[in-house]
DNA sequence: TGTTTTTGCGCAATCGTTTGTGCAAATATA
DNA sequence: TATATTTGCACAAACGATTGCGCAAAAACA
């Protein structure tokens, strides 16, 4: 099982390296290379399960047939879901996916994508832990394409394709506030996050346009349970507690489902709550949750579209797409009469 | 931000391309490059940040600081975990990961185990889709080494890093019987990867000592939220349903929990549940759910150890490493009387 | 000063591909 | 038959790194 190489093969079959090569990468036309040879190389590289050496091919060629893939954590489950499907679609196109974790690290976030540089990786598809676009700029500019998917910059020459964060917001807190709710609550995530920033925009906005303007209620500080929990704790213990929770991710949600449970409190009797980001588990907590679904399939779809038109024709892409998210309605969110105070009530 | 090479550093630092080899690769002593030079290339090459061009290294030196994990699924939060455990552990010993999702399917893996060669991976950390392990054997005894993780075979050559899934279904099961119960099923995965079958034979081993021989049942043939739901709706409608089901895994368990509660049935007191694998969702789930934990943490490590040994020093590992499981009680089971029938009510 | 040893470094081959160019042999044309 | 054209393929350089070997200059020794 040693590795076979043109040499070896074009040994076999009497005639050059050169002729081998060309008959395997179909430029036998180009070269005028005859129909009896084509075949004859054919028939042994395929009889000996020729694969051709990568490095030497990158070596030459400056093409690896690769592309990197940075997440902030693949233990994330949305993350680990737009890496299957990223990890399928390059497949399909003939790339491997060279997958790196950020651990929700600037600096590891770096290493990694140098480590995608000196790998000669043929475009990186990033979703940004830090909120510096400038090196991946130069990235984009000098060496290679980069898309930018889920967290994105504003005023970037990246492209990027990204969820619809303010009106999926909107949509949420619009769904809270159809239902009755004005005291409504958002708990969000690393606030200098572009899907944070945008998503606590649209709370506001919907908060505004519905008149409840003093009600806005922003507080946490990050994607984590931890701060899901600790900041429910703290609304709960209001004088006046909200009526609503609009959590921004799924983790958030788990914090604060805790928080009110240990309160004594029940969803969505004494509380309801809407939450950001699609699971199966979701379904299955009691009761089932209320909330915005990502476009995670095209996402990923779109972003290797993307990366591989510029690998192909060198021009780098400015596409800026934001896809719009859904909201799926299941049993969190309790409709209530309007207090008086709010002037809705009847 | 041109590619640095050699040739460009040994030009600015006026030396041969060979002396700046040896200097970056900490051969200076060997070959008696003097203190001075050694200094003026390190100075060169760190201006300029330069970064080894791997296709090249590799090309000639055969290795590629690389390796490759294959896993089922990386949807699957238990894959995404030990993926992100493997990952950082390649890193801080300063290898890449390239990850391979095989989708549960058997070609798809063998294809990405071919593209991984083609690479020249350092070697292959692998949990098996299928249940042939004679072409992995072949690639571990002729290429470069393979680690298996998770699911392993029998009677293999390959080196292993698993779960003592025996055992943690016999704690399972046990935890039942303790509990009084005795008309307990068991809702499988897989029929044919090994943890099924430990867990299985766990859990009918456990059944039999305690004297429920007539009572084993064990039923499912996959790891599907699908197949947890459709098999317990099926146990359900028997006429002497059970009252506590063994559920292997977290995707089963969902599907159970969601059969239990269409049917109008509480857990735990209608019928108490208790499942394998972590998840932070579980202490979430209503009740919280009574797991077998596994030690994925060490799993990762033991493995990338093992592969990066035998990198090392060439030599093929014949480690079979079985790990404990832990209990993680929660609130899905709920103690009962035994029934008569068995012969232990009072 | 002449010889041996040590120090310090470079030459050139090599890894497996790709590709511009060139050159016979075969075929077509005159 | 002599020339022009086409056909079919090979030569050799290049990609960027590593490494066995060799050789000149400096140092040590006589």
């Amino acid at each position: 099982m040693k590795q076979e190489t043109l040499l070896s093969i074009s040994e076999r079959a009497g005639v050059s390296i050169t002729t081998v090569s060309r008959v395997l990468n179909g430029k036998a036309e180009k070269y005028r290379i005859s129909r009896k040879t084509v075949e004859l190389v054919r028939r042994e590289a395929e009889k000996c399960n020729y694969k051709p050496n990568i490095a030497a091919q990158s070596l030459r060629t400056k093409r690896t047939q690769t592309i990197g893939l940075v997440v902030p954590s693949i233990e994330n489950p949305f993350f680990a879901n737009i890496a299957s499907i990223i990890i399928q679609k390059a497949k399909q196109a003939g790339y491997t996916v060279v997958l790196t974790d950020a651990m929700e690290n600037e600096a590891n976030e770096q290493d990694g994508v140098n480590s995608l540089l000196a790998r000669n990786v043929d475009g990186i598809i990033i979703s940004p832990s830090g909120n510096d676009p400038s090196y991946l700029e130069q990235i984009n500019d000098l060496k290679l394409p980069v898309v930018l998917i889920d967290r994105f910059f504003y005023n970037t020459t990246l492209p990027y394709v990204v969820t619809d964060n303010y009106r999926g917001a909107v949509d949420a807190v619009q769904c809270l506030i159809d239902n009755g709710h004005s005291k409504i609550a958002c708990i969000q995530g690393v606030p200098h996050s572009t899907p944070a920033k945008e998503r606590c925009r649209g709370y506001r906005d919907a908060m505004t346009r519905a008149g409840f303007t003093s009600e806005i209620d922003a507080v946490g500080n990050d994607f984590s349970i931890q701060n899901g929990y600790v900041e429910t704790r703290l609304l709960l213990t209001r004088h006046s507690p909200p009526t609503a929770i609009f959590a921004m991710s799924n983790t958030i949600l788990l914090g604060a489902i805790k928080a009110v449970s240990e309160s004594g409190l029940k969803i969505p009797e004494d509380i309801s709550i809407i939450s950001f980001d699609d699971n199966t588990y979701l379904d299955f907590l009691s009761p089932p949750i209320t909330r915005i679904v990502q476009p995670l399939d095209e996402i990923g779809t779109i972003a290797i579209k993307i990366l591989l038109q510029s690998i192909g024709d060198g021009n780098r892409s400015d596409a800026k797409i934001v896809l719009p998210a859904s909201l799926k309605v299941r049993n969190s969110i309790k409709p209530v009469n309007r207090s008086p105070m709010n002037g809705y009530g009847r």
